[in-house]
DNA sequence: CACCAGGGACTAC
DNA sequence: GTAGTCCATGGT
């Protein structure tokens, strides 16, 4: 990724097939996020990068990326992995042309791609909270899910405090080993959830769960494997973070109820389509199936920036 | 007051 | 392997 470095502020340049007020539309979905802030068209955002936490105010202009901080300068060190992380989190590296080719010839993609075009997936750089991230969301919606995750953050993360604005940390998962199950029942986590995300904050202190490791995995289904192999990550969770965090384009949460629910809006159905039926509309999707979800997904949110 | 929500574990065949 | 049940609470 080209970027420069002007002492005080970066440069990022991302590809052409980039839409930055698409992925602020996504980024802007709820009100209760606490570990972004949108405001005035620039995007605010605490990240913990060699021991410091550095304020990073991103803005977009003459087709790059600015990143200024606002709090105090970073080294050019822990510049690269802020630019690293801005990369990983819109997906900067990916060339999305023979997405957009299959696009061109998907009855349902098609218009999607037109009025979303240069949407990128937004990621989720930090494995732990992508999976926090699922495991919240299993089987609830979406604005108790937020409800949730504020909770958990505000309770055991860490936070900066600048213009009376407070930024947050996700929790780590050093932290999130270290504390009970009552804990989190205490924020109306249920039994179950709590247990799940305590034990994965333990298997990650442990060192036996990665992003190297997952990444050094030999295909999409060792991955997953891997992943589905921990107490409460099924297949939904694993082909989210694997989608989210790793960032392969073929991971597919074929059961996702806000994958039907955009599905029957584009089909107009009155109904939510079967598994069968997304198999057999997905197989044009091969190698773009994240892509294709992602995209439905944004069709579920009106424009609210 | 039903029914659903960005599912998954657990149990019983 | 797969169908049924429970989780727990908010949103609509």
């Amino acid at each position: 990724m080209n970027w420069i470095n002007n002492e005080t502020y970066i440069e990022i340049y991302p590809p052409l097939e980039f839409n930055y007020r698409e992925c602020l539309i996504f980024l802007n979905r709820s009100s209760q996020e606490v570990l972004h802030r949108i405001k005035d068209g620039y995007l605010y955002k605490l990240l913990k990068v060699n021991g410091q936490n550095i304020l990073c105010k991103i803005g977009y202009q003459a087709n790059s990326i600015k990143v200024e901080f606002p709090v105090h300068t970073p080294s050019e060190s822990t510049q690269e992995k802020i630019v690293q992380y801005i990369c990983e989190w819109f997906d900067l590296k990916r060339n999305l042309n023979s997405f957009y080719e299959m696009a061109q010839e998907d009855k349902i993609l098609q218009p999607l791609v037109k009025k979303y075009y240069g949407l990128r997936i937004i990621g989720m750089p930090d494995l732990f909270e992508a999976l926090v991230w699922a495991i919240i969301g299993q089987q609830i919606n979406l604005t108790f899910a937020y409800t949730l995750k504020r909770r958990f953050v505000e309770q055991f993360g860490e936070s900066l405090t600048f213009e009376g604005e407070t930024y947050w940390l996700f929790p780590t998962y050093e932290r999130v080993a270290a504390i009970q199950v009552d804990d989190l029942r205490n924020l109306q986590f249920t039994l179950r959830k709590s247990e799940f995300i305590i034990d994965i904050a333990k298997i990650m202190a442990s060192g036996q769960l990665t992003k190297e490791i997952l990444l050094q995995q030999e295909d999409f289904l060792k991955s997953k494997n891997f992943l589905m192999a921990i107490r409460g990550v099924g297949a939904w969770t694993a082909d989210y973070v694997l989608m989210k965090c790793i960032q392969d384009p073929t991971s597919f949460p074929i059961a996702d109820v806000g994958l039907h629910n955009a599905l029957k809006n584009q089909l107009a159905l009155n109904r939510k389509p079967t598994i069968e039926e997304i198999k057999s509309i997905a197989t044009h999707w091969e190698g773009w199936q994240a892509y294709a979800t992602f995209y439905l997904w944004r069709s579920l949110y009106d424009e609210t920036i």
